[in-house]
DNA sequence: CTGTATCTATAACGTGAGGTTATGGATGTG
DNA sequence: CACATCCATAACCTCACGTTATAGATACAG
């Protein structure tokens, strides 16, 4: 059996039906409907009931749907396992960041981390912005740069390194690109470029929720990534609130950054799971050193 | 992934050499190597290290095998669970057996359980003697019709249906067949017909090692089907023991069976797991009421 | 040192799987 | 009755997965 059969099952299920399960899967309707009906060969059961109104999990078809997010996870588990020891064998740290990770701190890091430890190698692993722990949930690295506060951090092991001032990022030819400072207050209305809302309270925290005094903020655009972010605001799909080193490290023409009153700072930590071993404990001490 | 790509890599972790993996997969070298070679691709990771002497798992390859039995054991029972559903959906009993099953009882069980459950169906399904739990291990039946003892037995509840006592088969040319009674230290040096090594206990009782003193039993052929097990014993590979039922369900010309002295009877039992439904204790009832 | 055995890897080939587009069949709705 | 929507099949193309043949590397025995 293959997980690929295995997703295109779990589509179908979600979706209640062929065509629109296929075009989540980006393949097309008839080859949705082939694979079904394999799945349903190989093990000799009926797992949909067929109607007009879609495809309905039948008995056998719930019990499946129950387990294959397990098998799934299963997959997953053992990949990352695999990768994780290949690393350890390469004797590669692999270290998720989002955007400008610990802005100048970064390389100073890396370079330490490269003093004590010269046999290893830091992997450097950007995650978008739909991934709050920069990878670190999924498994995919030893341990993340990341901004707080985000939702769950409180099963990590944190080490604050730095924090700094918020700004807004605009387009320069916004009429409020004019003055040199700006109040919280006079963005309540603008349109923004948000986070996913699946991030949930990093996203708020990016909007500044708390600080809105219980008006809702204004969503232009949804961006994942600091390119997409980037654009959006450069054509004028709204504003962002924005780290104030992304002046330095995000410059771009057409884009402006403003200082703020009124709203918290953000800071950058190296989040950690427990049990840490030799190596990562010597790369947590280079960023508190780092840090100083 | 693909469970036939785990278990292709499982074979060659076993057998450290991809010559010997590829006979014992019924596929051909190169077919296997190139499926192993996929296989590293996709997890970009190299699993076996190559030299003359064969392959040898690298550390993540140890990671990988380390997990793959538990991977594909989620597989089978998330197949068993769908089929099981199925089963029960369809209103189905699934009930495992060995040759001659519950002996002329069988049809007595099957007609009592029809006349109680009338919706129900009984679905009787052989299997060979590797498996002396008759598919009940690898939760293949809801129950199943087992000669006792088997190893692990004490793992099922056991409902024992009958008694009767062992003869032994012999082509009909044998210089034994002559005489109308055996005694077992007759046979001891006789080459016998048997089970599979790994069924343990279970070979060990149809050997009657027990009653040789010593004596190593002499193994003429290993089968694991009735018919296998009628052919080799025709064609005066061995003698085996038998229950004195198998001279009514397995007569065939030129095999003759003979009353055997010195060695204890065998039992059937019913056999199911903990919590049966109350379709499988309607079963196990009429069972019961059968073997009074 | 050479020939042989043994192991893995590649080349070339054939068949079938997995995708596509086009279209058919069934059913529900206006 | 026409149209929309859903699943299923037909026909086609590309590539994966198997095969046999053979190459390359290495260890060993004579």
């Amino acid at each position: 059996m293959d997980t690929r059969l295995l997703r295109y099952f779990a589509a179908v299920a979600a979706e209640g039906n062929l065509t629109r399960a296929a075009e989540r899967l980006y393949v097309s309707q008839p080859a949705l409907t082939k694979q079904v009906k394999q799945l349903e060969r190989e093990l000799g059961v009926e797992l949909f009931a067929r109607s007009k109104s879609g495809m309905a999990l039948t008995g056998p078809g719930r019990v499946l749907a129950d387990r294959v997010p397990g098998l799934l996870e299963g997959w997953d588990l053992t990949q990352r396992a695999v990768k994780a020891e290949a690393a350890r064998q390469a004797k590669v740290l692999r270290i998720g960041f989002l955007a400008s990770a610990a802005n100048e701190a970064t390389p100073k890091i890396i370079a330490g981390f490269a003093k004590l430890r010269p046999q290893w190698r830091v992997e450097m692993r950007q995650s978008s912005w739909s991934d709050p722990t920069a990878g670190l949930a999924g498994g995919e690295v030893d341990a993340a740069l990341v901004r707080l506060p985000f939702a769950g951090q409180e099963h990590w092991n944190l080490e604050e390194l730095l924090t700094e001032p918020r700004c807004v990022a605009m387009e320069a030819a916004h009429p409020l690109a004019e003055r040199p400072v700006l109040d919280f207050l006079d963005l309540l209305d603008e349109p923004f470029v948000a986070a996913p809302a699946e991030t949930g309270e990093w996203r708020d925290y990016w909007l500044a929720v708390s600080q809105r005094g219980g008006h809702p903020a204004r969503i232009g655009a949804v961006t994942e990534h600091p390119d997409d972010w980037l654009s959006a605001i450069a054509n004028g799909y709204g504003i962002a609130l924005a780290p104030e080193s992304a002046s330095r490290f995000y410059a771009r023409p057409g884009i402006v950054y403003r200082p703020v009153n009124g709203i918290p700072p953000t800071k950058v930590a190296l989040a950690w799971p427990d049990d840490p071993g030799p190596v990562l404990r010597d790369f947590i001490e280079t960023c508190r050193a780092a840090a100083r």
